[in-house]
DNA sequence: GTCGATAGATGCAGAATACACATAGCTGCG
DNA sequence: CGCAGCTATGTGTATTCTGCATCTATCGAC
């Protein structure tokens, strides 16, 4: 399909979780609360996420079990197909916990630029590094 | 390669800054900021963020120019190699306050979960996030 | 038996990424 | 000059990740 002029065949750039956004989501349910796959994809659309595939979720998990972030465990107690319960490892509270910075800066960083947003003292025009004053 | 019993050969969980994590960390400081790429690669590692890839942030600058995210110009007004000045679009802009939603639900789920996690920080209250606590 | 909901997983094509490397301009220095 | 080192931007490529569709399986309702 040539594109033409008038129609900007333009990749959409809507929001997604994925990635990292979603490990550390998915970590962070499980922090105070041991769940199953089905489950923290339903609470992840719930909690207003923008919706995740659901293979994606599975496959996260996993990979997150892999790398000793979570420890899973099949459930049969209820009725219906059995389900692979996860909870958080000591590994992945320390990881959890290693992400606060990053996702501290990370805001401060958006809300900064967003500026209305943000009820910070002072609103720059220069952005502030915030560990000091950036020398070139 | 092969896997020693020994050396355990878990991939390492660090944390990185890429996709939409470092997309929109350079929409935002292009917000009240005209920028160039390695200026951006250094303000991102002085801003506290993950140590990312330069090749990665000028393969994100240039996708997001694809995307209509930014535009960008050349400058060769100082000495020195040329830079390639890149500025925040009117569709930038829209893209990153509808990035607000997502963060703040994303915000909402972490702070939650790491209440008694997180370090002494400053950071604001908002619990506005629709759902009281995660029940079956 | 069939349908739908639950629960988990995989195959595949295309996209994104990390790492190494390439290019080019300029500065300092012996 | 030659040459190293910094600035500034990119590319090649193998690996990994993702979205979508599809598949298995259990259970209750009809």
């Amino acid at each position: 399909m040539p594109e033409d002029p008038d129609t900007p065949s333009q990749p959409e750039m809507k929001p997604r979780l994925h990635g990292e956004l979603l490990s550390t989501s998915l970590l962070a349910f499980l922090k105070n609360w041991n769940a199953y796959g089905y489950q923290l994809s339903q609470r992840l659309a719930q909690a207003g996420m923008p919706e995740s595939d659901s293979g994606t979720v599975y496959r996260t998990l996993r990979q997150l079990e892999k790398t000793g972030m979570v420890s899973s465990c099949w459930d049969t107690s209820e009725s219906g197909p059995a389900r692979r319960m996860y909870s958080l490892t000591k590994a992945g509270e320390l990881f959890l916990s290693g992400w606060i910075e990053v996702l501290q800066n990370y805001q401060s960083v958006l809300q900064k630029a967003l500026g209305d947003l943000a009820p910070a003292a002072g609103v720059d025009d220069e952005p502030a590094a915030g560990d000091g004053a950036p020398q070139d």
